[in-house]
RNA sequence: CGCGGAGUGGAGCAGUUCGGUAGCUCGUCGGGCUCAUAACCCGAAGGUCGUUGGUUCAAAUCCUUCCUCCGCAACCA
């Protein structure tokens, strides 16, 4: 027998340091929709997932829940309503899960850090500075901001640290050809978008091991470092399947893969990091790297500051797993951006998958069982001129739904089984079986005619099932399709189906929804969301006590605006001239346009901390920092200057 | 001039690679049918395809000008 072509697809593995939301979905459920898919053409699939759980981020998160590192994503990943939690509801057929804290890709990681360690590709360095204390933060000379820390803006130590470094540069070239040659980055548009920002500007080599955290793999002949995100993340699709490790079997097998599935944020690492730290280790590249776009809420992107993270788990509980993978595979074009609203996915689920779809299916099989008590009879009486366009375009379906999914244009192929679906729906019309039905010499026809349908959902309802799983053996089991009239040669072959099938009425597959009541409902729903949290949100008291020197250092002020201006391009910056009372004008810079409109600013009396270190921001240098209260309330952050009396004098320190 | 994406009937989108009658879903209006999940089918109204100029027999599609929106980057001391 001949041996089974094989392909290997992989979804980025998902950082668990909050719960996932629908664009994790998203993602998941349009590889996993190509897996079932591939396999249902008979492909050997290897479907991996999984989640990276290392870093600092992880660290610190669990710090603040009160957990250890291993705990807290032990509890997001497999607990409760977690990662695999979640993956089980929605159907994902992977055949592995990675954690990148599993044993054996720990160990495999440290011999492939090893490896590049050995043959020149890391190496050590010494970094004289641009080491930020507050932030724990490593950074490179080019990431540094007028010297200084990118992320906090502090004075960074220039303090000798020492790092591992991958040579990245050295495979810039290489990369760059890789992504030039076609078909290794898709969409092609991203292709210019790499290199123009990232390659061309020139590679620098990366930094792969850090000192200032422990929660990640150590490197086993440095002690102190923990190897940086790359290595760790990026090989555990290798690692899952032996690489560098004897837990997991098949590398000779699966490996290069076929497609990585990643979003548009990490398209960068997995097209330029990713191949050429396979090249450092010798091994095939991947064949084809998809960066799928996002998607977005109310026209941006979603996060937990807008307050609109979607969850796929109620959605999924309440409209059910296939409407929900449906929904997302057919509303979205996999290489761009999105709009997810509720109202869209409840009209698709009405309009496609209850009027179109399930209707066809509910009128079909109660005609065969109200006319026939179930079972066809195995006369027939074709008519040409009736059926013909429904028959070829039923044959012809396969082979054009799979030169889309093969592009994975899922949007394309499902509307073209719907095509076929509606195609059916107006073939109840033309044919009018209800008045067949009447008629004791038309019988031979109108079992023609119902079998045509039943045909026409065994077609579409197969080529559904990559997206639809649950819904297409429903579908199947309802029209009496048995496995060997459902492969993959049958669906492109009409008339497989056999001719005396017997139905068997089922539940309604979807049950038409009430927009107006769901929309009401889906926004309720939010509602229990917010006990969990605190509404406003203040920044914890700082338990440390200082001494009153410490605080007699700062020298607060009293300020009184004489001029404020936007700065231009910046969207969050506003430019004071103060006068401090030393006489002479005092420039500040406040990130606060989203609050005060400059105008309105003029004339007050505020406080600003006054020696502050200088600092340069969008080309200009500012003197300090004018003070205001914070908070953050629904997510939003709420901010109010402090402002003081007219009265009293500029100058005046606050003490 | 930082990088990139988008602008198509009321709404949401496809079509742009490789120019050739502008398409889909929803909504609206009118009609039909009764097998079915108040579903289904037919018809109609509705678009100078963001703007300017160009190439061409022919431009939503190629080149050019400008405008708007959205990400990323930078900036909240």
């Amino acid at each position: 027998m001949k041996e089974k072509k094989t392909f290997y697809i992989t979804t980025p593995i998902y950082y668990p340091s909050d719960k996932l939301h629908i664009g994790h979905s998203y993602c998941t459920v349009a590889t996993d929709t190509i897996a079932r898919y591939k396999r249902m053409c008979g492909y050997d699939v290897m479907f991996l997932t999984g989640t990276d759980e290392h870093g600092q981020k992880i660290e610190e998160t669990a710090k603040n829940a009160g957990f250890s590192p291993r705990e807290f994503v032990d509890r997001i990943v497999e607990g409760p309503r977690g990662v695999k939690d979640l993956w089980k509801l929605m159907n994902i057929s992977n055949d592995r899960f990675i954690r990148t804290t599993d044993d054996y890709h720990v160990k495999a990681v440290q011999r492939i850090f090893r490896k590049m360690y050995d043959n020149g590709d890391i190496y050590k360095d010494v970094y004289k500075g641009a080491y930020c204390k507050p932030c724990e933060s490593f950074w490179t000379e080019s990431q540094l901001k007028e010297g200084k820390c990118p992320d906090c803006g502090r004075e960074v130590s220039f303090a000798e640290e020492e790092a591992y470094f991958f040579r990245l540069s050295k495979y810039a070239g290489r990369v760059r050809e890789l992504l030039l040659s076609g078909e290794f980055l898709e969409p092609a548009s991203r292709v210019n978008e790499m290199i123009k920002n990232f390659i061309d500007p020139g590679l620098e080599d990366l930094c792969v091991s850090r000192t200032s955290f422990s929660w990640g793999v150590p490197v086993d002949f440095a002690p102190g470092h923990v190897v940086y995100v790359w290595v760790d993340a990026l090989f555990n699709y290798m690692t899952a399947l032996g690489y560098m490790n004897e837990s997991r079997d098949g590398l000779e097998r699966y490996w290069p893969a076929d497609v990585h599935m990643v979003g548009k944020e990490i398209v960068r690492f997995h097209s330029i990091i990713w191949p050429a730290m396979l090249m450092s280790v010798g091994v095939p590249l991947p064949k084809k790297v998809f960066g799928h776009g996002w998607l977005l809420i109310d026209g941006g992107k979603m996060s937990k500051s807008k307050h609109n993270v979607v969850d796929p788990y109620v959605l999924s509980e309440r409209y059910g797993v296939d409407a929900i993978r449906y929904f997302l595979m057919r509303d979205f074009q996999l290489g761009q951006d999105g709009n997810y609203t509720n109202e869209l996915l409840i009209s698709r689920i009405n309009s496609d998958l209850a009027n179109d779809f399930g209707n066809l299916l509910s009128r079909t099989v109660a005609m065969v069982e109200r006319y026939f008590d179930g079972k066809l009879p195995k006369e027939r009486e074709e008519d040409r001129e009736k059926d013909s366009e429904i028959i070829d375009m039923a044959g012809s379906l396969r082979d054009k739904y799979s030169a889309h999914m093969d592009k994975m244009e899922t949007q394309a192929g499902l509307q073209l089984v719907m095509s076929l679906v509606s195609r059916a729906n107006k073939y109840i019309d033309e044919t009018t079986p209800w008045l067949l039905a009447r008629d004791e010499s038309k019988k031979a026809r109108l079992a023609t005619v119902l079998y045509n349908l039943l045909e026409c959902l065994r077609i579409s309802g197969m080529l559904l099932s990559p997206v639809m799983p649950e819904t297409s053996e429903k579908v199947m089991e309802q029209i009496g399709a048995g496995k060997d009239e459902t492969s993959w040669e049958k669906i492109a072959v009409w008339g497989s189906l056999r001719p005396d099938t017997e139905v068997k009425r089922g539940d309604v597959l979807f049950p038409r929804l009430d927009m107006e009541a769901e929309l009401i409902a889906l926004d309720n729903l939010d509602e229990p969301d917010i006990p969990e949290g605190p509404v406003v949100e203040l920044e914890p008291m700082i338990q440390e006590n200082i001494d009153f020197d410490t605080f007699q250092k700062a020298d607060y002020r009293v300020v009184k605006v004489l001029a404020c201006e936007e700065v231009p391009k910046s969207k969050k910056l506003l430019k004071f001239t103060l006068n401090d009372g030393s006489g002479r004008e005092r420039q500040i810079l406040s990130g606060i346009k989203e609050f005060y409109k400059a105008e309105e600013l003029v004339g007050k009396t505020l406080v600003a901390i006054c020696n502050l270190e200088p600092r340069k921001m969008m080309g200009f240098e500012s003197n300090g920092m004018l003070i205001s209260a914070v908070c953050t309330r629904d997510g939003k952050e709420e901010l109010s200057l402090l402002i003081l009396d007219d009265g009293i004098e500029a100058g005046a320190k606050l003490c």
